[in-house]
DNA sequence: GGGTTATTTTGACAGTGTCAAGATTATTGA
DNA sequence: TCAATAATCTTGACACTGTCAAAATAACCC
């Protein structure tokens, strides 16, 4: 039970990823500064040391907890089946989970964490489960559709590229437009279902 | 003629583009800051103020130059025209381009410029060019090869997300590796080329 | 040569991440 | 119950960042 006036917090650890939540939501990963964020939850500059080891253990913490949501939609949308309209519908809901999230997105993926600070173990798990999944459920929905010579894995790598491209060019407004989003999106779609089987759909 | 006991540098716009670059490489944007990069040019922390607005203007003077590089690597490729062999050559060399120089890249397409600071009406000028040839040579190629339906604006969209945003996960270490590079640029081609047409190649 | 302009410098300011040492509270063990 | 230990939080400090203002120096032009 957090009181204000209490030398101790009380639950700083969650009020810090909330507050860090909001704060990059609203002025992006560049915008999150460790003493804003003291600030906001009330609290001196180091306090913040006491329950993240440094700014990329906190950064590392909010994407985790982002990819369980990303692997956690993944799952719910891919027991849907591989037909064209499940494909198209989990398509969507990626580019809504990006474009809605922008920061949180860049977040995950971006190189702050993957190249600039390393990513924590705990992160890397979790987001290499979520591939997993994908490239899982992918794999079943292949099963003997796919043309010889054709890894799963590939597909499941080639294809997710494609859209999280997608979601990279959406987000910083490069060659793909907001209103495209739709048009290109069930493109994608296409150039995916059309490697999957030359078989018929 | 920059001689190093003279006042004025002589030729500080070039050097420090030049250096910039180098830093560029050698740490990444997050490592390159005005100050390593006046010092490397040997001159004081502010100099480089009278050749650039800010930092912002040098990195995309940086990523400008490089876009150039790219548009004419785009240009000489698709000259070779649409054959799987052609496609699959581009491919793989607009793959060279990005993992060779990956912080080059990672400016060029990355937020810092995109998002963080404004990017300069050149640059923007010159990145939407290096599209605009590739989607042109696309169309052309595609000329009447296309299902019905099918923009072929949209099709230079889908395929150039995938390539790139294979780019992004190579770069970054996410999802693919440096080994399964060739396998899945195979799989990519393979799928941007099985959505080209539904007729046979 | 004198005045204008371009270039460079020093000084300063606010902001950042993070370490060290000390202050305060909670918890635990006897 | 109460002292010892651990957890939590604070103040102070340091090096680093981008960038502004004002002054110094050199080049250029008529």
């Amino acid at each position: 039970m957090p009181r204000s006036d209490r030398y101790h917090h009380g639950d700083l650890h969650a009020t810090l990823l909330q507050e860090a939540n909001q704060l990059l939501n609203e002025q992006g990963v560049e915008g999150l500064s460790l003493r804003k964020l003291a600030e906001r939850a009330g609290v001196s500059r180091t306090a913040p040391y006491h329950h993240f080891r440094d700014k990329n253990a906190l950064l590392c913490a909010l994407a985790t907890r982002a990819f369980s949501q990303l692997d956690e939609m993944i799952n719910r949308q891919l027991r849907k089946g591989g037909s064209k309209e499940a494909i198209q519908d989990f398509v969507r809901e990626y580019l809504r989970f990006a474009t809605e999230n922008p920061e949180q997105y860049e977040l995950m993926f971006g190189r702050t964490l993957w190249k600039g600070g390393e990513p924590t173990d705990e992160l890397k798990s979790v987001a290499y489960r979520s591939f997993r999944h994908y490239a899982e459920q992918l794999g079943g929905m292949l099963q003997g559709r796919l043309p010889a010579n054709t890894d799963a894995l590939r597909v499941a790598q080639a294809s997710w590229a494609t859209v999280h491209g997608l979601c990279r060019l959406l987000i910083d407004g490069i060659y793909v437009n907001r209103e495209d989003m739709e048009a290109v999106s069930e493109q994608s779609v296409a150039l995916i279902m059309a490697a999957l089987s030359h078989s018929e759909d």
